[in-house]
DNA sequence: CCTTGACCTGAAACGCGTTTCATACATTAT
DNA sequence: ATAATGTATGAAACGCGTTTCAGGTCAAGG
């Protein structure tokens, strides 16, 4: 492989000028500039670029963590990621985790190796005492709704949207309302939780454990709460479920138990993803590649300021009404 | 930041044995390796990634490329990928294309100034005459049914497995097909196309290209199928389409134009996703996980042996039956 | 005429871990 | 007893582009 010093020799140019012409630094005279660009040519010279990271210090990589890529809630971020990324020509580099700590910790690690530029997590399973020992290790951004003031965060309210949830809901007559959570202890189904209690504390309803559905995601977990919902002694009258493949499993399976949508049980959800709009899907809007493009823009904010930003930054939701409320 | 030679000084030991220390050479007598371990410990060192990159020449990255990752078809072969990948200590990096070739270059340009050990093409756009310019610069794999003998490729055989689904929708009365394709000009597409001419000529019937659809991959588009169904003169009775998604949302807006399925129209699709199983499509799988972990395997075999191979390697399909044929 | 600053150039140092090669002692095998 | 291996260790070279610093030229400003 020929290297910037041979290039040096056949240009009659020294190295310097080589890395000038390169990295097109103004003060090389038109006359150089050409016969070390007419070498690179003839021998179809490629620069090493292990030793460009090397000496500048950093890659122009930057980590993605996320649980799942296959689920539309994280590819859609990760394409809002993906579009703002290339404009900056960084590169992702992804870590499917599957809410394995030890696999967040590889991101991180990677991120004080300085392997990666920065690292943005689109959830997360590992404490936030873990997370601060790698404060200084580069910038970070979590696309969650937080309380903490260490990190960058992206999110909607995740407590005041479920509260609007709830009171549109209520406006249409419902006041047994059952809902499901992704992740129990996530930080934004700790918001949600929270702004369930309160709903409820205000209707003067009590809080039914087994109204509360951990763990529900995809389809498949909308297809099986349509089963729970047949052992449940009291039956809710509306649903406020974690996103639109809830809603659209629930709404797949309806028909089989005879269950009319929104007659029988209304249906409310979040992040309205096409499926919503093609079923008709009642939803809460998260701009979620919005919060994909941002979260890229606080990471290059951090990197070029060199400064560690803490800034919470909230985005708006909005209701889409549809079909199953 | 601290160096190996910081750490050989401070541990009485040379740089080598530090190196060895840090890569689990063998011969290393316990005291030294200890002396080492400890001050690395005390001085919470970390090695520069980038140096050993540097020196080694390669970065255990490979690259994705990918049309769109808001897909299921490719974030299913992603999480494939990603599975295969962590196992072997391979760190991805996504290239989302929108199927436009220079982007496709930017991962094959890393791969030559070897930032990736490696580049999986899960789709592609570039032709192949460009893409052989790179046939020396590291591993590349195709995910897809091709007919060249430069890249190793994984696909299922789209031909028979097309014609297979033909024979099936026949068996059951059809002979009135229509069908659907992602990209007209996808490889895996020609396959198909040739399988649709071959069988359509043995049962004497015409191709009518207003049976073809093109740029139907999404549940939205086959939405919009149903649509354009309306303005069809003559109606196929059976749709042979390109995945489930495009199943989908045919099923999902059948009733409103009051189609029955399969009844007034079969639908068959591909792949086998979760929404196939809730929706009860009737669809020939694909092993989409399986061709990641493979695509994988087939890098780190060419990584190894240094060798490149172009081996074609074929995939079982199955037939799914459930309800919509 | 002299100072100042923009422009141009290159030698050498820098970033830092890995690998090769030479050396030396301890075992085993013959 | 001697040759052949295996174990252990370190100096120096290697991978290669970027950056700093010093030195030099030339035109504009005073």
């Amino acid at each position: 492989m020929a290297t910037i010093r041979d290039i040096a020799k056949l240009a009659g140019v020294s190295v310097t000028t080589v890395s000038r012409v390169l990295n097109n630094h103004p003060y090389v005279s038109d006359k150089k500039k050409e016969a070390v660009l007419k070498v690179i040519e003839e021998i179809n010279y490629k620069r090493n670029i292990h030793a460009v990271h090397l000496s500048k210090g950093f890659s122009n990589l930057i980590g993605v963590v996320l649980p799942k890529i296959d689920h539309p809630y994280f590819s859609s971020i990760v394409e809002g990621i993906s579009e703002e990324a290339i404009k900056h020509h960084l590169q992702l580099v992804l870590f499917q985790t599957n809410y394995e700590p030890a696999k967040e910790l590889e991101a991180l690690e990677l991120l004080r190796g300085t392997l990666l530029d920065g690292v943005i997590f689109c959830s997360r399973a590992i404490s936030f005492d873990v997370l601060k020992e790698y404060k200084n290790a580069g910038p970070i951004v979590l696309c969650e709704d937080s309380d903490q003031s260490h990190f960058p965060s992206l999110s909607i309210p995740h407590e005041q949207a479920f509260q609007f949830g709830l009171d549109y809901l209520i406006s249409k007559g419902h006041t047994k309302i059952a809902f499901t959570l992704g992740r129990m202890e996530g930080p934004n189904s700790k918001k949600r939780r929270k702004a369930y209690k309160t709903k409820m504390k205000e209707l003067g309803e009590p809080i039914r454990s087994e109204w509360i559905f951990d763990k529900c995601l995809s389809i498949t977990d909308g297809k099986q709460l349509m089963e729970k919902l047949q052992h449940l002694e009291k039956k809710p009258t509306a649903f406020f479920v974690t996103n639109d493949q809830v809603a659209a499993g629930i709404l797949l399976s309806a028909e089989q138990y005879k269950i009319k949508i929104p007659q029988d049980i209304a249906i409310l959800s979040f992040d309205n993803q096409p499926i919503a709009d093609i079923m008709g899907i009642t939803t809460i809007e998260i701009p979620i590649r919005k919060m994909g493009k941002l979260a890229v823009q606080s990471i290059i904010h951090c990197k070029e300021k060199r400064e560690q930003t803490n800034k919470k930054m909230t985005l708006p939701f909005r209701l889409i009404e549809r079909k199953t409320v």
